[in-house]
DNA sequence: GACTGGCACTCTAATTGCCAGAGTGCTAAT
DNA sequence: ATTAGCACTCTGGCAATTAGAGTGCCAGTC
């Protein structure tokens, strides 16, 4: 009874302070909630959740603020996310049904999260390491170069361009992507490699300088970092929380222009868990411990292949933004299944 | 030899306001320079400048800073910019030099441009509209769905994907491919459609679904918006210069989020000059009144092909930017025409 | 005629003191 | 366990004051 009264309490702190943006008392807290008790009852648990580390006081004659461990209780708590609405979920369709590839359904979603959240949305590139070749296609530009071109499953495409030594002969080139087509087709990512250098083996390539350097170059691509893409979007969002907080985005706008630090973000997350909340310092991002990260796996076929959320001030709408967040990854999830 | 000194007097307050953003007095003039006169005389020439509106006070007692027009005369003073330091040339060409594609290149371009002016950089893709097609390929994926991909002379990719009504006739699609190499390779963008219509009449494309499918897609491509592409980099130096301005970024990140506002900015330019600055108000741009752009052409085989540049507020230091502007431009010509 | 020193004037930015309001913690009473 | 009441503390805003910076102008000098 009582703890439940507390944790309704602080439940009503949090969405108060998210709403406003400013401390909360506790005369405002009865006012706008029913809690059916008096403020100076409220005060008495007010101060039992200081003591716990659930809340805090900017100042002694100021309302609480909830700490990152209030948040956290308070994300736990929303069990299951409430679903989108059906227009909001029309919405989202419309805005993604007609995109021509992956790199448009890509913009568009990280369109979409930044505007459903109004926060900064990011997304990850279906994740090569977690994908299949589908085809190979090697196309010379001139006598002495050529693009070598990797499709994966997920509709990536990646390319190279490779400086070959010797001019390129056709016959040999044709060969190649023959054998090369049937060596790594339809395998995962992971075992390119092994099947590569097999081909070579076979192809006594130490003869064929041209055999060398698209293999050499498939290799890099294949394990190279540039495996990982993200895409960024709703940076303008930062802007906003910057006048309820006197914290300088400088190191958050740092941060998002690196995509190793994006990645790490949204990499943090263990495969099992669908939906991911990092609360402020729960994340170890320089310059980031007052944010907040939401984020999820999107899926293709049911296995996971990349991840995508948004990052706002911990001070954020966590349903809402949880809740776009799941629904625009099982859209995701739809469509990358869908090709 | 009045004017000469009034224009000396101008130059001291814009270099000195640049270098502290602090509103310039005549006493800190005449410290900082050697004008040979006493500060009443900068007095009277500062009034005479207020007079012709290069200059203003912001309050009774405060010192000078430069209008928009000030700047502009400072700026056209700089009839030649100096060339960069043979270090900075040097660590533009390491910086560039391994760039493995076109990407590659554009990502390394924007980041080393942001470096150099300590600004907000953008860079555009190679136009399509002024490129040529080198080659064509169409791949299948799978019964019903191939990828449409144009390889052009700078380098870029563009791919699409179509859904074919029907099950896809390789045979067919060889045929195809052979003839839509032979009409549209090395033809300039500008004339696809025309070559690609012609094709298709002499195809009697209406009895081939897949054959009208894949015309159209690419009709498309060549027409379509997507033609235009920027990168944008440094945008956590907005966050410095909201220090000294209390003018808010949200409106300047809004602008950089939107793709046409960017291509409208780094395309006002006209052709024939090759840098160009905009200096507050003279960029018509809704909320990028109190910033200035710094742009420039590159060029394939000297036809200019994009722009690229950096955004930055006002007061910023134009003869340095202009400089890594220019030569960034340079140097991106250099690679691409390499290439 | 161009320049300079001097001086009165104006405006800002920073400092101080003050007050009202908000919110708390504690205690005594129910 | 809850509540009413009260003393206490701290912030934020407002007004008044002041120091300083910079200007404009005028009369005098080269």
């Amino acid at each position: 009874m009582l703890e439940d009264r507390r944790l309704a309490v602080l439940q009503a702190i949090v969405s108060d302070y998210v709403a406003t943006h400013e401390p909360v008392g506790s005369k405002a807290l009865v006012d706008r909630h029913q809690l059916g008790v008096s403020p100076a009852t409220i005060r008495n648990d007010m101060a039992a959740l200081e003591e716990d580390g659930y809340i805090t006081a900017p100042h002694t004659s100021a309302g609480r603020i909830p700490t990152d461990l209030g948040y956290r209780m308070f994300v736990d708590q929303i069990s299951q996310v409430k679903p989108l609405s059906a227009a909001e979920r029309k919405g989202i369709d419309l805005f993604l049904s007609d995109a021509v590839d992956l790199d448009d359904i890509m913009t568009r979603t990280v369109r979409l999260l930044a505007q459903l959240t109004k926060q900064v949305a990011v997304v990850q590139y279906p994740s090569l390491s977690r994908s299949q070749v589908r085809r190979i296609e090697l196309i010379p530009l001139n006598e002495h170069r050529l693009m070598i071109m990797l499709i994966v499953d997920s509709g990536r495409v990646e390319q190279r361009i490779v400086e070959c030594p010797v001019s390129i002969d056709e016959i040999l080139l044709a060969d190649l992507r023959a054998r090369l087509s049937v060596a790594i087709s339809d395998q995962p990512f992971s075992s390119v490699p092994q099947c590569i250098e097999d081909l070579e083996q076979s192809f006594n390539a130490d003869n064929h300088p041209l055999v060398h350097a698209v293999i050499a170059s498939i290799l890099e691509t294949v394990t190279a970092k540039l495996d990982e893409r993200v895409v960024l979007g709703g940076a303008s969002n930062l802007a906003r929380y910057n006048e309820d907080f006197p914290m300088t985005i400088q190191p958050v706008l740092e941060a998002l222009e690196e995509q190793v630090v994006l990645l790490r973000l949204l990499g943090e997350v263990g495969t099992e868990t669908k939906l991911s909340v990092r609360i402020g310092h729960e994340n170890e991002v320089e310059g980031l411990s007052s944010t907040s990260i939401v984020s999820s796996h999107y899926a293709k076929e049911s296995t996971p292949v990349a991840s995508l959320g948004v990052i706002g001030p911990t001070n954020m709408d966590y349903a809402n933004s949880m809740s776009a967040v799941q629904a625009v990854a099982q859209y995701m999830s739809r469509f990358l299944s869908d090709k």
